[in-house]
Parts: structure tokens; sequence; C-alpha cells
DNA sequence: CGAAAATTTGACATGACTCAACTGGAGTGG
DNA sequence: CCACTCCAGTTGAGTCATGTCAAATTTTCG
């Protein structure tokens, strides 16, 4: 069950674990399953939790006054989900994480991620990595979402993120893109054309 | 000209730095300055500087297919710039940057950067920080372009970044939010009636 | 003062949204 | 195997927010 985990980690640092410090983050992460629509995350709930996908897929959205959902980010196997605003301030979440289809994870309480990223400088070393990644994906999407019109924004979706479109339904992947469901259907009409 | 950079190192890990690890830090920051409209990093460079600001204002932007610009980022004192998508890639750029005041920078290559956060331990601590203020700023930028409509982004924005508004013209905060200038001008004589 | 930069304004165009209706699976249970 | 429901996707008509462009006005600053 945690061999997904330590493949990743030693996929992303170097040298790799030794024995000693892959039983600290076998300890830490706790197998858990969700079912599909069940909560990883509640808006209003303060995120104590860091999650492994081993298995399945989840989502994180936010919730307007008019109650529409707004998807802030898409996971797939051998990512890492939490809400790390609300997890470093120690404030409730403004998002909901849940599960699209029956999902496998780990699970481990942020303080402990916290200590192994101390004790294990490798670990520490992996975070950075993936700290660096999301920034730089939310970076990439915002200059997306702020340059380009509704048509090319979908392109480019197409583009980099093949997966997503195989395990999420088009009005999903709309508000993803920060377009209705409606609006998508349109643009796909129009790309088949070309 | 380094106390600045040094208070900002302290402030954002403890313990403070020995005096050792000041002078490695002070070594691989040499102070530089830029005229206003001056490039740190131009499209098409690949990013090989991280910068601190000591004093000025600066701007990060891409240009799209019609010339027209789009604020990525923007920075005052205190702040870090580079582009990490292309450092931690060495790809070519995609963004710009440049002086928008007259500005006084420290600046250090990347590498070095890099080697500091090895040698340092606390170096390490505050950008991983760093790090993790830019994703959670980033994030929330995001979620607030695909939930809200321009009128509600600007008054956040004047909520939550005050400072921008007395450095920068409305033409770049327009930009920044990802609306025209025209489009802001109106907003505001809206907002202003309330 | 005068030039350049920034902002405002009006008329018009358009991309995207809204809402409701319709179509078409994919289950589920009788 | 059919009837039923649920969920996803499509489509049309009308509306609205924002963009475009050009001109007029105001502000900034050398």
């Amino acid at each position: 069950m945690h061999e997904n985990l330590l493949l990743y980690i030693n996929k992303n640092a170097s040298p790799p674990l030794t024995s000693d410090e892959e039983a600290l983050v076998v300890a830490a992460f706790l197998p858990k399953k969700y079912r599909k629509k069940q909560y990883f995350l509640q808006e209003g709930d303060v995120c104590k939790y860091v999650g492994f996908i081993v298995k399945g897929a989840m989502r994180q959205y936010s919730v307007d006054d008019k109650g529409t959902e707004h998807v802030v980010n898409l996971f797939l196997e051998n990512w890492w989900i939490s809400d790390r605003e609300s997890a470093a301030t120690l404030t409730p979440s403004k998002y909901n994480i849940d599960a699209w289809e029956d999902t496998e994870l780990l699970v481990a309480k942020v303080a402990d991620m916290v200590n192994l990223i101390e004790k294990i400088p490798l670990f520490g070393q992996m975070t950075r990595l993936m700290d660096q990644r999301s920034f730089i994906a939310s970076q990439r999407r915002l200059n997306s979402t702020l340059s380009n019109t509704a048509e090319k924004r979908y392109e480019e979706f197409v583009e980099n993120h093949p997966k997503f479109i195989q395990r999420f339904p088009q009005h999903i992947i709309a508000s993803y893109l920060g377009i209705t469901k409606d609006t998508l259907s349109r643009v796909r009409k129009q790309a088949i054309k070309k």
C-alpha cells in the first residue's frame, strides 16, 4: 500500500531513503478509503490532514453565494491533496475537497508531515519540489485565464491534461476552466469543425 | 544595504543566522540598481537570477499575440522576484520582469541561492515559507478570478492590496485583475456611488 | 509651460452567461 | 426486458458583462 508513496519520494529526491526513514514515513501515513462524493475536507473546517492519492480521482472547489461550484484543482494518482492555505494558517478552509471516484488515500496529519520534513532532509527536498510545481502550475493557469479566450484555454487544457479529460466529466472541466458547461459544449463543437 | 535582507530572513525563520551564515548570504547577494522600465528579465531568456527588492516597485507580465500586456505579479519592498518556472526548469521565460519605479535590488545567481538553501537550514526554512506564501496567493487569486465579477475582484483587491494602489497606476492594476483599463474606470465610478 | 502618460467617456461589438427544454446513456428495480 | 430516474451533454433565444476603439480630458512631471 505504501509502495507508491515511497516510490514517489525516491523519484523526487536523492539519495534514496534509508530503511529507518522509510519506516518513519510509513508510520506517519495511514491508508484510508474514500467513497465517491465523500469529503476529505469541508468548507469551514481547518485542514488538519494531507493526503497522497494511491488510486482514484478527487476535486477541490469553492461554492459561491449563488451555490455555483468553482473547481480550483483536480487530482489523480500520485498527487498530494490538502488546502495549504488553511493548513499553514490554521484558518477555516474556503474549499471543499471530495472524491470524484472511489479513492484510496494515504493520510497523514499536517503536524506529522511537518515533523517528517524536519527529520528527513530528503522529505524536505521532495516537498520543496512539490511546492515549486504547485506554484508553477497555479501561475501558469492564472496567466492562461487572464490572457486567453475560453476556446484557447480549452485547447491548452486538452494539450496539457489529457488524463483529466479521461477521468472527469465535461461540466467539471468547464468549471476548472472558469466557464459554464454550456459554453464548453459550444466551444468543443467549434473545435471539432477544424 | 544588506540589512533589509538579513532582517527579512530573521523575521521569517528562527533561530537567527550566525554571523558566519550572514557572511555567506551577504557574499551571495550583490546590490544593483534598476532604472524605471529597465528589464530584470526578458521573455525568451532563461531566468538565472533571483532578486530581493530593497526599495522600489516592479512588475512581471506576459505579452500576447496582439501585443497586450498581462500583469502576472506586482512587487514592492521586501519581495522576491524571479520566474520560478524558468529558473527551475532552465527553459526560456514567458514573462518579462521590469522596474516600475527606480529600484534597488539585491541580486543572487539562482545557483548560489540553491547553494545557500543547502548550506543554511534557516535559509531553507525561509524559502519554504516564501514558496508557500506565493502558492497561497496565486491560488487565492485564481479562485477570485474564476469566481467573481470584475467589480467584486476590484473590491477584494482594494481590501487586500492597498499598497499596490498607491504605487501602481490604474491601467496596470486593471491588467493585474484581468480587465481592461476602460472597464476598471467604469467599475470605480460605480463603486464611488455607494 | 508643454509633452507624455494616465484616465475617462461614448458608441458599438461580442463572448460568455442564463435558463429552460430536449436528448441520450447508465444504472436500478420490478 | 421494460419503465423509471439520474446524470451528463447539447441546443436555442435572449441578456449582460466586458471588450474595442477613438476621442476628449485630466494629471504628471521635466
